[in-house]
Order: C-alpha cells, then sequence, then structure tokens
DNA sequence: CCAAAAGTGTTAGGAGTACACCCATGG
DNA sequence: CCATGGGTGTACTCCTAACACTTTTGG
C-alpha cells in the first residue's frame, strides 16, 4: 500500500464458493462440471471474476446466484489463495468464500461454462478441478470449528424443525455421533431456539418444532 | 473459476501487514508514515504490491524485510478487503496479514516512501489512512481470539523469559489482568513450556527462566 | 529489617460426558 | 400389541475462578 507503485496488471481476482450443505446425512459440497478448458469435464467450484465495481461479498452473491440459482444464502470469506501456478491460465488470485444452505434448496442453473452440476459428500469427492480440493478442506475446518464454539448451522435447516433433525446436521458435520440427552440439554441451554407449538407428524410419537430465535 | 473469462485488468493485488507487538505492558501496531499522495503525512500499514511470480505469504514476509526490516516472524493470513472505494487511487484489494515480533525487535528502516515509523498503542491510534484502521481492528480481535484457545503469543517473546512476563504478555494483548495462581498452573499444565536452570537476576527474589518447546 | 517481586494450594461452581428407560403414536 | 423414534435425569470428572501468605533477594 505504501512503497513504489509498481503496476501489477497480470493479476486477476477472482471469487470461489464452496457452497455446503447437508442431506441425506452427509456434509456435501456443491461442484460444477466445467464445459470449457483447462480441466474441462472436471468438477470446480463456482465462482468467477470480480467486477470493477462491486465488493467481493457481492461478488461471490452474484456467482452465487449466476450459476446455481442459490439467494439468501450464509456466506462468509474464508481465505484467499494466491500461488502463482494455481491456475495454468496465468496469475489468478482467488478469495474463496464458503456458503450454507438449507438441504434440497438449490435450483442448480447450469451456467454458460457449466455442463452439470452437483452435490459430492465431502469424503467422496470426483476429481476437482485447480486447487480446489484444498479450498475444500480449509471450508470443512472451517464449518467444524465454528460449529463447536459457536452455535451455528442453523442456515442449513428450514426454518423449523425438530431437535433430531438438528443433532443429525451437527453429527453429519462434525463426522461423529453425539449424546441425545447431551445434545438437547446444551443446545437448549443456550436459549437460541424457542419450541413453537406444532408438532411434526411423522407416523410415530409426534415431534415438537423448534425455530431459530431471530438473531440480528 | 468457471463462467466467462471477462479480465479484469483494473484490478491490482496488494497485502498489508498487521504487525504487532507488546511492549510497555501495551499491544502495538507498527506504522509507517506516508511520504507521498494519497494520505500523505498519515499512518499506513506497511505492505505494497504483489509481484507477479511470488505467493501471497512470499509477498507478506518481503513488504515487511523491505519496509521495517523485520525477518523470521510469525506471519498469517488475517482476510481480504476488496471494497471498490478503499483505495482513491483505483481498485485495489489487499489480502491483509498479521505478524508479531518481540518487544524492541523491529530495526524500522524507513522505505522510500515512508517518512518515519512507529509503534503505536492499538487503543491510542493515529489518523490512519485507507480502511487501515478497520483492518488493525481485525488483526486485534484475531489475536485475542487466538490466544484464548490456542496457546499462542510465543512469538512476541525472546527465546528464555519469566513467566511474570509470559503472564504480563498475555494481560497486554487480552487488556485484562489474570490471576498468577491460575496462569501458572494453566500455562504448566499445557506442557509447552520447558524451565531452564538459568534464573533472571533482577535486584529481587531471582526468577526462573522458561522456553518454549520447539514445535515443528 | 524492609521493600519488592517470586512462588505456591485449596475450594466451590459450572460444563462436559457417560449412561438407560418410559412414552406416544400408527399400523 | 408392537415397532419406531421422542423424550427425560443423575452422577462423575474436569476445568475455571476466587482467594492470601511465605520466600528470596538487595539495599
Amino acid at each position: 500500500m505504501t512503497k513504489q507503485s509498481v503496476h501489477q496488471h497480470e493479476i486477476q481476482v477472482t471469487v470461489d464458493i464452496v457452497v455446503l450443505t447437508v442431506d441425506d446425512q452427509k456434509l456435501k459440497v456443491l461442484l460444477i462440471q466445467r464445459g470449457i478448458a483447462p480441466f474441462k469435464g472436471q468438477f470446480a467450484l463456482p465462482g468467477g471474476f470480480v467486477l470493477a465495481n462491486e465488493t467481493l461479498d457481492a461478488a461471490a452473491f452474484r456467482e452465487l446466484s449466476e450459476e446455481t440459482g442459490t439467494e439468501n444464502v450464509y456466506l462468509e470469506q474464508l481465505y484467499t489463495f494466491g500461488d502463482p501456478k494455481r491456475d495454468p491460465r496465468g496469475r489468478v488470485v482467488t478469495v474463496a468464500y464458503y456458503a450454507l444452505v438449507p438441504a434440497g434448496n438449490s435450483p442448480l442453473l447450469a451456467g454458460t461454462d457449466a455442463a452439470a452440476a452437483g452435490w459430492f459428500g465431502v469424503d467422496e469427492l470426483p476429481v476437482v478441478a485447480f486447487d480446489h480440493p484444498k479450498i475444500i478442506g480449509y471450508a470443512v475446518n472451517r464449518l467444524r470449528n465454528k460449529l463447536e464454539y459457536t452455535s451455528v448451522g442453523f442456515e442449513l435447516l428450514p426454518k423449523k424443525f425438530t431437535l433430531t433433525k438438528l443433532q443429525m446436521l451437527h453429527e453429519a458435520i462434525l463426522g461423529r455421533s453425539l449424546d441425545k440427552r447431551n445434545f438437547r440439554r446444551k443446545i437448549l441451554s443456550t436459549g437460541l431456539l424457542i419450541a413453537s407449538k406444532e408438532m411434526e407428524i411423522t407416523g410415530r410419537k409426534p415431534a415438537r418444532l423448534y425455530a431459530f430465535r431471530n438473531l440480528k
């Protein structure tokens, strides 16, 4: 920012977004199959170039909307990757984001150079282009950490949900099982949940539905 | 990364480094007085453009060395700031880093456009250019959090130090006082410290010197 | 012997963890 | 009446936090 003004026109800036969801008891990431070189046919994270007059956050939201039709999601900057060799086309610095979406909420519109898209379990990834496997790893770690010492994960569920659903969500993200009584005691003691009067009628004993207290 | 290849030559990429130290019982940041416009005469973080063939980390190390003569320090990527209006000269995305240096270890060489440099208590900042006050705030928060749930702060002390020095360091970073007995019990129980046989002879009762177990 | 900083244990409360049974419903 | 998932309490351990006096040295 200080120092001499060497102009670095060679560097391009992109955003890439690790869209995560939990479905079928698995933590999954949204990948798009590339229709163009390089890595044509391989899967990659949604993302694209940052435009001249938008913030980085705005670029991430825009790409997410354009490439996957996903809107109104939780989005957080993750880390910036800038190895000179990370993109064979030239020098590209990418600001990685991660997003959380409720299961079954992504229309998955294919973009111009995206032949196909799909959800993949983070432990069952296909061949993924660029340094995107590393970026996905960062996102998974971040989500797990956040879940440990904040009370997140809310963004991955519908407005009303049972405690069992919430617990299964946590288990899927953390990759281990949790004690039912301890989980309920802890999550209820945070005061972040409000019990609704509705029950989920599931064929067996009805389960109470909860909602998150509208923080902010 | 996917999507159409709109070239964004307008964006420039810099690194800015929040160099932190603890001196005189205060958490301080290294600022350089700008010798050129914009914000001439104001203080700013050391930093500069990322070169064509270096990683972001390498750029941060290089700028730190060039502008302040600081070498071999702890350095970690913090966050990336990309508001289109953050730099009046044009579109500049900056990858912010923070560095930790032991007190009194920075030669503070003035760079070409840096008329002067100095350490400022993070609660007593002068007028600071760009969005650098915000970046400093991010760094201070990150350091405080890291100190809470990892056992960091090691990088801010000389190789050998007394437990009282270490405690004062923690107190300066956290901005509150800590109980001596609890602090010692906790820090010693981590096994990260090794007691040397040397004592610091300070005029009063001698204090044992400790060192950090060479992790990594 | 006085001033100054080093060094040292115990107790109480809260958080986390392990663990097993009864309940309500639909079929 | 049975199968299925919903729902509940207690005991133990460990970590944290509060709290005060003795020791060693130099002057």
